[in-house]
DNA sequence: CGCCGAGTTGAACTGAATCAAGAAACGTGG
DNA sequence: CCACGTTTCTTGATTCAGTTCAACTCGGCG
C-alpha cells in the first residue's frame, strides 16, 4: 500500500493537491496497519484523529443504555473520525472500530490545521469534505424520520450498496434505529 | 436595524471580520424586510441563496406526500438557506418561509464565495459554520432515533427553548417526527 | 356574532419492539 | 476434517407507543 495511491484517492474526493502540499502531507500523516476488531478511539478517550481508510472499513458506534448503535461507516476512501471529539474537543462519546482489517493514514487535529493554514487547497479539501458530510447527515434524517422501516432499508440498499454486502446485520439493524429481527424479516420479505 | 449592529452579530457567530472585509461584505449583502407568511425560497427552485437573520424567525420545510414537514428552524443571528440547493446547485426540495417578521441579510453563492477567496476570515467563518451545522445534524440524529416521542420534546425544550416558545404546534411537531396530536398529549402529559 | 384555524381529547388500529426459542454459519482445536 | 461452542440470523407470539380518524373546545378577528 503505497503512499502515491493514497494521495491519489485523496485528490479524488475534492480539489487537488499541489507537490508542496503533498509532500509536506505524507511528512506528517501516519500510515497505519489496522487489524479486524481494533477500536482506535475508545469513548471518555480524548481523540483529535482522523483516519483515512486506504483499504477495509471501520464504523462508528457509540452504547444507549448499554445497547451498541451504529452511527456511521466508511470504507475505502472515506475519512472517519469522532466528529464530536475531534472538532469540540471533547471527550468522544463514541468508539470507532475496525470492522475489515486494512491500512489507514492517521492525522491528528494539530496537522489538519497547519496544513490547511498552510495550503489553501487543503482547507478547501476539510470544507468540502465536512460540507459533504453535513448533507449526507441531512439526508439521513429526511430518511430516518418519515420512512417505515422497509423503506429506510431499501433505501440503504440504494445509496449505499456496500454497507448491505459488507457489514452484519445487527450493525445495519442500529444504524437504520431498527431492532435485528425486524431487518431479518424485512431481507426475508415476511412483512 | 443597522448594518453595524447585524456585523456585530455576525463576528459573535465565528472568526472576528477585519475592517476589509466587512466593508466588500456590505457592498455585496442585501437588506431586506421580511413579512410574515412570506416565502423566501421555492420548492423547485435553484437557490443560491444564503439569509443571514438579524430579527424575526424562518423555518425550512419540505413536502412529504402532501404533508407539510419542518426541517429546520432559524432565529436571530442563524444563517438559512435550501443547503441542498446551496451546496450542489440543484433545485431545492425545500421551501423557506418566514415565521416571524423581520429583517435578513441576503448572500448569493457567488458573493459568499468571492469574500471567501479574498477574505481568509471568511473563510473560516464559512467553514465554522458548516462544522457546526454537521454537528447539529449529528445530534439530531442521534436524538430522532432512540427516544420516545416524551423524551424527543424535552430535550428539544432543553436544547432549542426558543423554538417550544415561539413556534406553532404543527411545525414542532413534524420537526420531531412526530403528530402534533402525540404532542398536544406529551405537553399536557396526559402520556 | 359566527366562522376559522389551532389545539385538545377520545377510541380503535397498527408497525415495530420485545421476549423467547431455535437454526445456520463460523472458527478453532483435537 | 469433523465435533464443539459461539456468534449471527431467523421465526413466532405478544405487547405497546404512537398513528389515524373523528369530534369537540377555545380564542381571535372580520
Amino acid at each position: 500500500m503505497d503512499f502515491e495511491k493514497i494521495i491519489h484517492a485523496i485528490n479524488q474526493t475534492g480539489s487537488e493537491l499541489s507537490e508542496n502540499c503533498i509532500a509536506a502531507f505524507s511528512q506528517v500523516a501516519r500510515i497505519r496497519q489496522i487489524r479486524k476488531d481494533e477500536i482506535l478511539i475508545r469513548e471518555g478517550q480524548l481523540s483529535n484523529k482522523v483516519f483515512f481508510i486506504a483499504q477495509g472499513s471501520a464504523r462508528v458506534y457509540y452504547l444507549k443504555d448499554g445497547k451498541d448503535i451504529t452511527d456511521w461507516f466508511a470504507f475505502e476512501n472515506d475519512f472517519i473520525s469522532s466528529i464530536n471529539s475531534f472538532y469540540l474537543e471533547t471527550p468522544s462519546e463514541h468508539f470507532v472500530e475496525v470492522l475489515e482489517p486494512g491500512v489507514v493514514l492517521e492525522l491528528s487535529k494539530e496537522q489538519v490545521e497547519s496544513l490547511s493554514s498552510q495550503f489553501p487547497e487543503f482547507n478547501e479539501l476539510e470544507k468540502k469534505l465536512v460540507t459533504k458530510t453535513m448533507l449526507r447527515l441531512h439526508q439521513r434524517i429526511i430518511s430516518i424520520q418519515f420512512e417505515t422501516a422497509q423503506q429506510k432499508y431499501l433505501n440503504l440498499l440504494q445509496v449505499r450498496p456496500d454497507i448491505a454486502l459488507r457489514v452484519p446485520l445487527t450493525h445495519i439493524a442500529s444504524y437504520l434505529g431498527i431492532t435485528l429481527e425486524t431487518l431479518s424479516r424485512i431481507r426475508n420479505k415476511r412483512i
